[in-house]
DNA sequence: GGCTTGACTAATG
DNA sequence: TCATTAGCCAAGC
């Protein structure tokens, strides 16, 4: 299983309404410090059943690389699922942070 | 196999 | 709070 499976797999747990950074789904994997690498592994994704909208970066923003206008895109699918954003593009991470468990126990197979 | 490219992060000023 | 820096590691050439 790839990398980029893992990734899917451990993002598509995340539920409605709340959020993870690039480093939690790092860290489900098994590789705490690939942080970048999820990103880079979200900007390939093609699955439309991964919920990519809610994952974001450490400091509780969305990080506006990758296609043009996609981070807007983010931050309206986030705010329709409940999501707050202050003035600053930046949401309570502390109270919305998803705890992500490791793909292996939940059974990711289907890869 | 070596090099470059990043949807990142934590530390620092 | 913002800008800069160094470290990180999977993919694609």
């Amino acid at each position: 299983m790839g990398f980029r499976a893992r990734v899917y797999a451990v993002v598509r747990q995340v539920p409605e309404g709340r959020v993870v950074t690039y480093g939690d789904v790092a860290a489900a994997i098994g590789s705490p410090r690939a942080a970048r690498q999820v990103g880079w592994a979200l900007a390939a994704l093609s699955d439309p059943t991964v919920p990519w909208q809610r994952v974001i970066n450490a400091q509780g923003r969305i990080s506006g690389r990758g296609e043009v206008g996609r981070a807007v895109l983010q931050e309206q699918l986030l705010v329709q699922e409940g999501v707050g954003f202050d003035d600053s593009g930046r949401c309570d991470l502390k109270a919305l942070r998803y705890p992500l468990q490791p793909p292996e126990l939940y059974g990711d197979d289907a890869f």
